[in-house]
DNA sequence: TATTTATTTCGATTATATTGGAAATATGAA
DNA sequence: TTCATATTTCCAATATAATCGAAATAAATA
């Protein structure tokens, strides 16, 4: 991972509103949720919802998939490992440190 | 971890000269490393990185000790793991996902 | 005490991000 | 094709963050 993709994704992380989008879809696992439901449990407008979803994806930590007229969103393990790795590397001048992973279930790598 | 701390600790982090300065001190372990070397080795005028410092250090990312006429930075990893484990809190509808965590050497609890 | 060195704070300037209404697009159903 | 629904884009107003020179503070030494 290279420090600009690192860097976007911790800015698009850096805010409370995309933050709780970001765990909601945690959350929410493999089928995700759709930007609808999303913006009614967040309570904002769907304008506002729309640009941060833009940044969470633009910092690939969410992917999107389109089902009938809804667009279903969901949070990219992917990234967020890489991000975790990134975080930690070389740690502790070389001294025994375990950078760890997450991923749901099956995905697991 | 309450949201607003992860907030802030995630904006500290996603500015790439902040990023650097963290993953340096991470890298350096303990002993961390003084301003001026950070200052020095990152090219940046001394008010400018202070400025990054300072938000690093009011999201607890990283800790201060002075040591004569320096004063030493380290990586904060209470605050690292803890913000690891609220970005996979209940994660992925309950199925098994470990989040992870990290320590340097006898730190580790 | 005066001086040197390390670092921080102040403050003005500049740059970047956030918000949300209104208009646009896209999908499915009547 | 027309209508309703889901979502996004546009855009202008507003808010927040970053930069860095100069002045201030703080610690060690002469």
């Amino acid at each position: 991972m290279k420090i600009k993709i690192a860097t976007k994704a911790l800015t698009a992380l850096g805010h409370e509103t995309r933050l709780t989008i970001f765990r909601k879809l945690v959350q929410a696992g493999e089928p995700g949720m759709s930007a609808g439901t999303l913006a009614e449990s967040l309570r904002i407008p769907n304008a506002t919802l729309s640009f941060h979803l833009k940044e969470l994806n633009g910092a690939e930590l969410i992917t999107a998939r389109q089902e009938s007229r809804f667009i279903f969103y969901s949070a990219n393990f992917e990234t967020m490992n890489a991000l975790l790795k990134y975080l930690t590397e070389n740690c502790c001048e070389g001294v025994a440190c375990t950078p760890s992973e997450i991923y749901c279930n099956e995905e697991r790598s």
